[in-house]
DNA sequence: CATGAATGAGTCTTCATTCAT
DNA sequence: TATGAATGAAGACTCATTCAT
């Protein structure tokens, strides 16, 4: 009787994960197509042919970790929202969250913004449908704490919403960040900067 | 004796440019990596080969669009930051240029944004340098009036351009955009939307 | 458990050999330049793509050739002169080395003699210095001969060591020789030829 | 009126001649294969396309090259040998003939020698009677020493044309000549050696 | 004669994926 | 599970040759 009992007896989901870490970390530094699924393996430290047993093909490594990390996305910011409090701390705690994951692991983020959401094979999958659903989260707060009167009244939800996201997508993705700033920097002076602007912007008072 | 123009009378110029908008618009369309050679030379209406007679490699093509388009860039927003006023009507002025080269070329802005910027050669080639040179650009502007007292002096230039450029970017890089809005509503409403919530933020009085 | 022998138990080195000997066959037929790499594999009864797991590049196959077959050949000759006795003893067995060498190899020595050492890549790589290393061997013996007496003290060593080389790559390339005699009439009589036409000249006594 | 008189009116065969010794020059600094149509044009300061007014294809060019030069050689050789004198002196001449020739022409002799001779679609042309020629001239020169008594009875006449030709062709194609010796020493102590070595052997006496 | 733009067949090389062991 | 040999489709790039001007 080997030791098999409930849950992942054999190390199936660690390896699984340990490959979807080694993925991550090439695809943030080769890109998806400029990464052989050897580097993957290489990184992994494992026969190449075995990523083939724990994942259908190139893509599908590339797809479960958008999948896995976006579910995880979506449900801290509506719980965030749901948390209740005003719009500031919430815009506060979700650029607090993307900024922290980001620093935990940077390449899954980093991954997920440019290979995934922008690669051509987004639109393809069931992908689009999850990456909108925050747009329609972070729409509908903003139109609650503007019919709460909170913020102004002829502010445009959708596209503050996606004024938000690029915001804090360019500050993930590197863009430019990671010249400019440490990394320290980058998720206190980032988040406040981020904050202050869009509660407040730039004009003096 | 050709009947052709003064200058460049063998048409090699036009015939360049003819190539590069081509190319512009089946990598933004398939992508760079998705894109082969064979296709810009069909959407171009010429030989295979012929591409070669103008461009060293296929990555040349990509890199002189960039360059191109970039200087162009540079210049017009060097001047509007020259011709003064107020910061107000110069963020409406750069992102009306910004989101007016990309009514007219789309293609060209997109490929840009996210076949050059993001791709994994850029860091590499010299087009960083032109690449930060817009930073640098706002950085200064922001500086300038700030200093006026025109600005919160608590604002971060360096910051601040950053994150002007990216809700500039998610705007032209149809992230989400093209999904959201019609052309013409997204040139209007997401200028607008950029520059009130830059100026002035989201906050009520 | 493979059943396959000892050392090598996946038939690596076999199988790569296997594409050594299949790719002299072909550089001989068709010279370098006009083997396609697809014609090695088809030699070889390997799908096209295999030769790059045993090799870099189609260069690299005609590189491998002439190493590990001129590595073997100095060996030889160093071994012919260490183990003494007169100089038309070891000319003569050096000379029998090289034909049948051929007889046995013929692809292999024609391509080394003729794609490899002949062509335009072949100053810039290391072969250079393993082929001049013959030279060398050869400069000394002449030498060593010529201060024991043996030969007339005016013989040019480095100059006859050149011209040995060319009487015998001559014999060997298939220059004419082909066309001229039988295989085994040329192992017998070039031998004899050469040896007795470089120890006793032509002129009748 | 043009000044059309009656030899080569417009330059024709100079300008034939200069895409011929342009073509010599860069075939023998990159090869037969590695030199392009355009390489040859801009050896000679012209159009890539003039090549074609002048010769069908490139293979025209070095098919050309050869019988040109070919043609000569064999005349110079039946006129040594017809002169009459002893073999020495034949063999003195020819190989002062040829070394000569290397120097006033080294690309073209080396161009004939390397990519004509030994190149694959030499075989192919009516190049390979031509070339044979020689041997039948110096086999019949042999012969007619021999019979004279001149030298040894035992020598084998084809043979030895082989080993002669081959001893020239070894200082000729810079086999590894060039580094082994200034020009000036090749050309004198070359000749000799050759000489020496075949009309007398190494042997002391 | 002269030019060089245009053509497109030909090849090397890469790499995702499969499969025998 | 694990390995890495084997497969072959796909695509970038070269270059001899043609041809309009």
């Amino acid at each position: 009787m080997t030791t098999k009992s409930r849950r992942d007896p054999s190390g199936f989901e660690a390896k699984r994960r340990r490959i979807l870490d080694a993925a991550a970390r090439v695809f943030a530094k080769r890109g998806y197509t400029g990464t052989r699924v050897g580097d993957i393996a290489k990184e992994a430290d494992i026969a190449y042919g075995l990523v083939y047993h724990y994942f259908d093909s190139k893509e599908d490594v590339l797809h479960t970790l958008f999948q896995d990390n976006w579910a995880i996305t979506l449900k801290v910011v509506e719980q965030i929202d749901a948390e209740g409090g005003d719009l500031r701390s919430k815009i506060s705690a979700i650029s607090g969250f993307f900024l922290q994951a980001w620093r935990e692991n940077p390449d899954i983020v980093e991954v997920i913004m440019i290979e995934v959401i922008r690669g051509p094979k987004f639109l393809e999958a069931d992908n689009l449908g999850a990456f909108h659903r925050i747009f329609d989260l972070l729409e509908a707060m903003f139109v609650r704490h503007r019919d709460a009167g909170e913020i102004r009244s002829d502010v445009h939800p959708r596209l503050t919403a996606l004024l938000f996201m690029g915001s804090l997508e360019i500050l993930l993705t590197g863009f430019v960040a990671r010249e400019l700033f440490s990394e320290d920097d980058l998720v206190r002076e980032g988040r406040e900067a981020l904050v202050e602007t869009f509660m407040n912007g730039l004009a003096a008072r």
